[in-house]
DNA sequence: CTAGGGTTAG
């Protein structure tokens, strides 16, 4: 056996690319117990080829065995970040403890380690915080490297408001001397942006004595994106001397949070012609942004440019190339990457992304096949997945097997909460079942929230049920006084029913409250181009041709037996203006100019930020027939597949 | 031994 270790050593002498930690399981494999050298760099080089947990813990052992561990804060240290690395804290911990009894007890450097190893490892922050106080109270200063850790640990959100704690600290951090750190500052503002007390953050900022520090400037450009300000952050990035891939990042993924997904794919492009490299988590953002703008031709594109760059795909980047190929309605590629995704690794969140995929573009029977064999594989569902279904069953008027699933949901323990009864009561609510909804919502644990609520008035407009109507307008009134959306569904149903006074009287309110319906939007792509349009929309460059075009439209769509729905405007105009009004929806604005630009028989891509209205819905399929294209149009709720004069969602949305 | 972007799915 000596001959074997010798030769071990040599490998691992000459040949230090060969895992260490491979060879030392060898060494197990020939049943003799592999020892190296009692020396911390042998143990260094075996620590820091480690390459998961098993491979940390066989070393750890021989380490305490030959006491080494117990003389060397640094291999102590090593195998601290290694468990925090691998998810054992725990164990991390008890490393600790041993090396703080065995006489480094005043060792900062100790300390740092372990907050940070608590910092980095999942819902440790108490832990860590509780570390910091030991720290100080056994007399050991922290230090400029302490207090970046729990500055992160205070900001960390799972830690929930620790905003008070991290003033403390600050304050111990100044009478410390470490104020002035360029890290201390940073985590300073990181911490303050990330709670938005701006004004703590802009404090530090400007008493720091290095402005252009990139780090400082991101975490602004960050807190502006979370609290919904882009045009802010799109100013600080602007402002930035120095802008680096996260810098970029940033704001791209604050446009696409934001709704402004179209703004995201601009900006990339002139990151393209700046010198920073985008990078995988730039691709992350931008398939995003194509999943969140339907757009199946520039999603491939990215799925594209991640190969071409070579990045790795790991399970968040797979998994938003599926979202995106599902969302897009390619339910093939989305499904080949699934099947690519080994089976002992799908966990519910691929699932999920496959099922609400099939559900959201109206395949009710694949979802709720889908669901079954997730379960068939073992795979829990969990309360995502039940609202996927359930969404699916109600988009495909699948009432049934939607109580079928409601009841399972109960049997295997998952709580039915609010949103999984909002689209029970949808389910029913768009089946005419309106007096069933409204007794679930009655039997409900707890108080319904708006969700429930408006489920039920949207159905109430749909089957223009005035009375129940009244009632869930009445508690959403109430609950979101602010929220306009009801106030239009309120006075739809009053209009349907002719009571024009109330109309009128509703919108005088909204009036009055100074409130607006949020502008309705639509794009449509094509080739390489990417056309916003507004309703009744005269800023962009062919509106004059466009308008035209619609005109020709209305012609030949009433030709062809399209009767203008008047109802979907709200507007006490003539009939005739009327007309013109519903002519100028922004997503007719878009397929009118889809039709001009598109060569025939090409598919037409639109996207709209609110729900298509009735009288569009009916136009779009009439125009699918009268053209024969197809027209897929994503709204604010879900897919429709215009084709042949039928739509996908079955006249169900 | 230090930060900063993404944490999915409805």
């Amino acid at each position: 056996m000596p001959l074997l270790l010798l030769q071990l050593r040599g490998l691992l002498s000459r040949k230090p690319f060969l895992n260490p930690c491979f060879l030392y399981s060898l060494g197990s494999a020939f049943s003799f117990s592999y020892i190296p050298d009692s020396t911390e760099s042998h143990y260094d080089l075996l620590l820091k080829s480690a390459d998961g947990l098993a491979s940390l813990r066989q070393i750890h052992s021989p380490l305490v065995v030959s006491g080494v561990v117990s003389q060397s804060i640094h291999l102590g240290a090593q195998l601290i970040a290694g468990y925090a690395k691998y998810g054992e804290p725990t164990s991390a911990r008890s490393v600790f403890d041993h090396l703080i009894g065995c006489g480094n007890e005043t060792s900062s450097f100790l300390w740092n380690t372990m907050i940070r190893a608590y910092a980095n490892a999942a819902g440790c922050s108490y832990e860590a915080l509780e570390l910091y106080s030991l720290m100080r109270r056994a007399q050991v200063s922290p230090n400029n490297y302490t207090f970046p850790f729990v500055f992160r640990v205070c900001a960390s959100s799972e830690a929930g408001s620790l905003i008070l704690l991290g003033r403390v600290v600050h304050g111990e951090a100044v009478r410390a001397g470490f104020d002035s750190d360029l890290h201390v500052e940073a985590a300073l503002v990181h911490m303050y942006a990330k709670w938005g007390e701006f004004g703590d953050a802009r404090k530090v900022f400007d008493e720091m004595p290095v402005k252009d520090l990139i780090g400082v400037a991101n975490s602004i450009l960050g807190m502006y994106t979370r609290c919904g300000d882009v045009q802010k952050a799109r100013l600080v990035f602007e402002k930035m001397v120095e802008r680096n891939v996260i810098s970029w990042n940033s704001m791209l993924s604050g446009y696409t949070q934001n709704g402004q997904a179209s703004e995201a794919l601009v900006l990339f492009d002139e990151m393209n012609d700046s010198y920073v490299e985008a990078n995988a988590v730039t691709a992350l953002i931008m398939v995003a942004a194509c999943a969140y703008l339907g757009s199946l031709r520039l999603g491939r594109k990215f799925h594209n440019f991640v190969i071409d760059r070579n990045f790795t795909v790991d399970k968040n980047l797979h998994n938003a190339l599926m979202d995106m190929y599902a969302k897009c309605g390619d339910l093939k590629t989305a499904w080949e990457m699934f099947n690519s995704i080994n089976p002992s690794m799908r966990d519910a969140s691929s699932w999920n992304v496959l099922i609400s995929g099939y559900g959201m573009h109206g395949h009710g029977r694949e979802t709720l096949n889908m669901f079954s064999r997730m379960q068939a594989e073992g795979v829990d569902p969990n309360h995502i997945t039940f609202t996927s279904v359930l969404s699916a069953c109600s988009h495909a008027g699948l009432v049934n097997e939607g109580r079928q699933c409601f009841d399972e949901m109960q049997k295997l323990s998952v709580a039915p909460e609010a949103k999984h009864y909002a689209c029970v009561v949808d389910m029913l609510g768009r089946a005419g079942k309106l007096q069933e909804a409204l007794d679930l919502i009655k039997q409900m644990p707890f108080p319904p929230n708006d969700a429930v609520w408006g489920a039920l008035l949207l159905a109430c407009k749909i089957h223009r049920n005035k009375e129940l109507g009244q009632i869930a307008a009445d508690k959403l009134f109430e609950l979101q006084p602010g929220h306009t959306g009801y106030y239009v569904l309120m006075s739809n149903i009053y209009a349907a029913s002719q009571r024009w006074g109330e109309v009128v009287n509703l919108r005088q309110y909204m009036k009055n409250k100074g409130m607006k319906k949020p502008a309705a939007f639509s794009v449509i792509e094509f080739g390489e181009e990417i056309h916003g349009f507004h309703t009744a929309d005269r800023e962009h460059p062919y509106w004059e041709e466009v308008y035209r075009e619609v005109e020709i439209l209305a012609v030949k769509l009433k030709m062809a037996g399209h009767v203008p729905d008047l109802s979907c405007t709200l507007h006490d105009m003539e009939e005739e203006d009327k007309e013109l009004a519903l002519n100028l929806h922004s997503e007719k604005l878009a397929v009118a100019f889809g039709i001009m630009r598109t060569e025939s028989g090409m598919t037409i891509y639109l996207t709209k930020n609110l729900r298509v209205c009735n009288d569009c819905h009916s136009a779009l399929k009439f125009l699918s027939h009268i053209f024969d294209r197809e027209i897929v149009v994503r709204d604010g709720n879900r897919f429709h597949h215009f084709k042949g004069g039928v739509c996908s969602c079955n006249d169900y949305w």
